[in-house]
DNA sequence: CTGGCGATTGAATGCGAATGCCGGCTCGCC
DNA sequence: GGCGAGCCGGCATTCGCATTCAATCGCCAG
């Protein structure tokens, strides 16, 4: 008696079709027709069925089921372990959007970018119907995927020889626009913190931001390295000023993350109240950029439009694997905030 | 010919074992053995059919394979939508670790806890191994997920009933130490702003908080009520100081990012200078905690620790499901930072 | 009263891989 | 040289469900 509490822990197996149906004292094929959405089985049988499974506490087995249909109705999602403040928002957009659709995603996250490969290998033998992904495919990869037939959206990344489809913010635009800001309000002497070198969002922000100071006629910018985080943000500017002997007018940072961490090695290392002294600028508007302390002036991604289409585009090509692929760009919400010395 | 590059798309279906068998002129029972670890096989014929597998790009069917083998090898994790900012550690660092196990992480966000029940349905009809949550499951759906004989591990939540194993920090002891230490430096008139209601978590440290206060004599503490985020945490101060008609010694808030929020709003708003005006503490440790402009006094979660024996703990009672269920509590690393005046 | 059409239902088959069982072969040792 | 012990690889079966094909039933028109 003291036993039934684990009983079932090596149970009689779980409840099949064949169960309910034998339960039901109906053929296992009615069973299947009456929990697959728009078979055709009178009213009488549904009711027969679904008193049975609940008797026998039946639950169809998606595994199974994904075997004979050939839609495991999972898509993978791949983020790198870069925590970037806005993945969990990420996440939860894509899943709960995913699941309206019937999907649930397999999660995969990368320390280091040489685990691309066994990852890949991974989603491609548990049949992922498709595949959202936030870090760096190689061409050969990509090469890889669209071989096995299944449709990916690459999120924040350019689509590569139009191998697949993408959605990313306008970073370029958005880092003109900060540029454009900082210089129309009197800044000369720029420095920029950029990411991860092997971060093409990084490599993206960066450039354009260089290229919009030179078209403004500003040249000799300080660059330092960073690597997307707080820590990184604050060496960055110790970096800089070391190097430049004096405070830049404005630091442009590759991410908001680091932006923080400039601004407050400025105020507590040297000094330097920003924006006052020093205007500090992000990208991504994440979380804690809006926070009273730091009020940073960025550019927000639009996470909810950008996972919604991603989401769509995924969807639309997992039904049509003929479609070809999209790219979809979006332009972030300019945010004026406190942490830069802006006319506006 | 241009045509080719889409063929796959409708392609000849995926290679299977058998096709490798053909192939390499051997069984297909041969092939499953090559590509099942641990399995007999020669070296002759595993080089065979490696080379055939190459050949024509197989790749086991992980959903085949756990029709067949009754594991799905993956796991369900479980997450609701009140975005934690250590959610993404948690995601990164289960994943991870199950990842090394050969386990895959099915990934469940919640927006409403209505949802659970749906959910659960999900990750029952995907044959999951087994389910880390940090949502709140009722004891009737334990019940159930029990009854399907899979172990569960909660997250940072009381195990009900003994029905589940469980993770957790010790709320309590992190509750009574910043209380002891802000009592011991001087602090008298109290506020606390509690989480959601409905969030053990929130409910548990409020009540730590409250009953070391009460032992230390002190009484009448005001409590108002807060959601985790970072607004009203503003918001709660501003309630607390417009209830108590002054601002009070310390403020004790549930998360910190609530402290945060506290923080912002006592110096913008109130122009009380934290930490010399006004303590404020947190609990999580989470990444913005550590920002020199809130440098928050806190209790950080050993993440690490509990992902890796949340890990351990489901992993053991996957291989042998009659083990009982355990619950391991985890000391916070206590932080004091300088977001309240303490003696040490 | 009967042929025929549509709606249901049942029997049988297959998705792709794992595995128990068994025959054949090799190797070792007396 | 003979015999037993392993190894190995093949055959056949199985996992749980969807789906094809054929059979059956009800019902209406002729």
């Amino acid at each position: 008696m003291d036993k039934k509490a684990s009983q079932h822990k090596r149970g009689p197996r779980r409840a099949t079709s064949y169960d309910v149906a034998q339960v039901a004292g109906v053929s296992q094929s009615a069973v299947s027709r009456v929990f697959k959405a728009g078979a055709s089985a009178s009213a009488e049988m549904r009711k027969r069925v679904r008193a049975a499974a609940k008797q026998v506490g039946y639950r169809p087995n998606a595994i199974a089921r994904g075997l004979i249909t050939q839609r495991s109705n999972m898509v993978a999602v791949v983020i790198s372990r870069m925590t970037n403040l806005y993945y969990p928002e990420l996440l939860v957009q894509l899943t709960q959007k995913f699941s309206r659709h019937g999907i649930r995603v397999l999660l995969f996250t990368l320390e280091h970018e040489s685990e691309i490969d066994l990852v890949l290998e991974q989603m491609l033998q548990y049949q992922v119907d498709g595949i959202v992904t936030a870090a760096m495919l190689r061409p050969e990869q990509l090469a890889l995927i669209d071989e096995a037939g299944i449709p990916v959206a690459l999120y924040n990344r350019r689509s590569q020889d139009g191998l697949a489809s993408a959605v990313r913010c306008d970073q370029e635009e958005g880092e003109r626009w900060l540029v454009a800001q900082l210089v129309e309000a009197g800044h000369r002497r720029f420095a920029i913190i950029s990411g991860p070198e092997d971060s093409t969002v990084s490599v993206e922000r960066t450039a354009s931001a260089m290229q919009k100071l030179a078209e403004l006629g500003i040249e000799d910018i300080h660059v330092v390295g960073g690597d997307y985080s707080y820590e990184s943000g604050r060496s960055g500017l110790a970096a800089i000023v070391e190097q430049l002997g004096r405070s830049p007018d404005a630091v442009i940072a590759a991410n908001d993350v680091m932006a923080i961490g400039c601004i407050d090695a400025a105020r507590q290392e040297f000094s330097l109240p920003v924006p006052e002294a020093l205007s500090v600028v992000g990208f991504d508007g994440v979380g804690p950029a809006r926070y009273a302390a730091y009020n940073l002036t960025t550019v927000q991604q639009p996470v909810e439009r950008m996972t919604q289409a991603a989401v769509a585009m995924l969807l639309e090509r997992i039904e049509d694997p003929l479609l070809p692929p999209e790219e979809r760009i979006f332009a972030g919400a300019k945010v004026a905030g406190g942490s830069a010395r802006l006319l506006i």
